[in-house]
DNA sequence: CCGCGTAGTGACAGTGACTGACGCTACGAA
DNA sequence: TTCGTAGCGTCAGTCACTGTCACTACGCGG
């Protein structure tokens, strides 16, 4: 068949969210998948690790490229702002694949094994983040904090862009670390 | 009453962990935690739903208690005050555990399918403290929040008790908090 | 144009987590 | 004693995932 192996790689991918989506995850299995794919079992799991993986293959690439945004910041900024402007240029991606990750959200949002590789993934997020911060010479603690809390106000905003889908999701960001900013302030009590 | 089905529950959790200690999480399978409790894998299955929640059978009482603390906390306490004294009395419970606790932490730590699956009980405990919160009248988003923050520092001073055995796990707690209000107070930077 | 290495794949066998169904047995209540 | 039932054993079956080998389409140097 196809020479390029990322062909496979996305129908696959295509494949998986729309078999989730029609019938749930718990009830379709690997070999469905590969089937609409147009490729075998054994190839759906030569590009992805496990049944979960599938719909988390940007992950990385995102953290990477957030990572990269945070050491590049210019100097002087606060830890929160660092990460605003680094959420907003890795949102033009994010932006151009809405229709992937509407569906995506809203499947996740109803399997839990799948919350539970979400949860994973945000953990792994905010270490690469507080790291990158860390390196920029920000507290150690701080770093965990801001990143950690910075990562979910993100998230978030993701899920508040997918539910309206007339913003932009820039401003959904804004709106969102205004908020926080706003419980910030509170005093508490 | 029941014909004590609860003594194999615990053998079952006993052999698990050690299994899990002595060979690994990935290469012990359901069928030697099984035979080193004494039944068959099938029951095993008829009391944990799969192989990692046999670690994790006491969060669900543990929340119950704790949520039932907060819910018992005298008035005009603020919230992280009122998760900090439910944290202390069911201390006293997981303190009473520690040969259990301890392999068990480390076992986790040493397993990303375990990982994975403590990061979603935090969820899921973070969500009820937060509810519970809120039915005290904390307001949505700082219920959400002191929940958030507060199991994240019970469960970094439970670490800490594990690794300090000479301390109790209240002055472990007490510490943890009180490095938690110094944090905040700090004005950023 | 011709071998030749290699990346992507198909085919097949195997392990292990988990489920459903059925029957047995010990215990407690009537 | 009898009967209901909770806990368990046994067996068969599905499905996620892995190891292995063979094949095929390209890419490259000759």
């Amino acid at each position: 068949m196809p020479r390029s192996g990322e062909e496979a790689r996305r129908r696959l991918q295509q494949a998986a969210l729309e078999l989730y989506a029609e019938r749930g995850f718990d009830r379709t299995t690997t070999a469905e998948i590969a089937a609409r794919a147009g490729v075998t079992e054994r190839t759906f799991f030569r590009h992805f690790p496990d049944k979960r993986e599938v719909l988390f293959d940007g992950e990385a690439t995102l953290r990477a490229d957030l990572t990269a945004s945070v050491a590049e910041a210019p100097d002087g900024l606060p830890p929160l702002e660092i990460l605003l402007r680094a959420f907003r240029k890795a949102g033009r991606i994010v932006e151009g694949n809405r229709s992937f990750a509407e569906p995506r959200l809203a499947v996740i949002a109803a399997t839990p094994a799948l919350r539970e590789r979400d949860l994973a993934k945000a953990a792994a997020m905010s270490d690469a983040l507080a790291a990158a911060l860390r390196a920029r010479g920000v507290a150690d603690r701080l770093a965990a904090l801001a990143a950690h809390v910075g990562w979910a106000t993100f998230h978030h905003a993701a899920g508040a862009w997918i539910e309206e889908a007339d913003r932009s999701l820039d401003e959904h960001l804004d709106e969102a670390f205004a908020d926080l900013r706003a419980l910030a302030a509170e005093t508490g009590g």
